[in-house]
DNA sequence: CGCCAGATTGACT
DNA sequence: GTCAATCTGGCGG
């Protein structure tokens, strides 16, 4: 389940990766509800391209409440500790072994080994927002959202 | 092809 | 709290 996301727009936003050109930037102003995948500091960072017309944007999962899978998880992790499982955008996609293959692929079905389902709804009430973690420069605006009190959380 | 910044993590002081 | 490991991807030559 996840508990904590960040949203990234395009040229105007200073962390963005769609400020530059390339592939990165291409795959954000595609079709939404793909997988956008990139390797920062030897770890594989899951984002689903989310947008409005013509603008570049993508939200990053940054970290997840471990529901089914627990033992194969703790295995691709090589750590017991539920709490360290998938609190991290790194270490989720090491739990859920997500890489560059699935990059460019939608989200939405189930085909490709890799969706997102519908869950539970969360009250509003229970969404904290903050500023984004580890971008050297940030937007005046918090755009970091997570589950209050969820201990998957990454950082309070 | 080389350079290097970077949406991290975990080990160590 | 500090810091290095280690690698992708954009960009310049």
């Amino acid at each position: 389940m996840i508990v904590e996301v960040e949203a990234y727009y395009g040229p105007e936003d200073p962390a963005s990766r769609a400020r530059k050109g390339g592939d990165l930037r291409r795959v954000m102003l595609g079709d939404v509800g793909v997988a956008l995948i990139y390797g920062i500091h030897r770890q594989w960072l899951l984002n689903v391209v989310a947008h409005g017309e013509g603008e570049p944007g993508a939200v990053l999962i940054r970290s997840g409440e471990p529901l089914e899978g627990i033992e194969l998880m703790r295995k691709f992790r090589g750590v017991d500790d539920l709490r360290l499982l998938t609190s991290g955008p790194g270490r989720l996609t090491r739990a859920m072994r997500i890489d560059k293959s699935l990059h460019g692929k939608p989200v939405y079905v189930k085909d490709h080994g890799l969706w997102i389902e519908e869950g539970e709804e969360v009250s509003p009430r229970i969404v904290e927002r903050s500023h984004r973690i580890g971008v050297s420069e940030d937007l005046p605006i918090p755009l970091r959202f997570y589950v209050k009190g969820n201990a998957y959380v990454s950082r309070k």
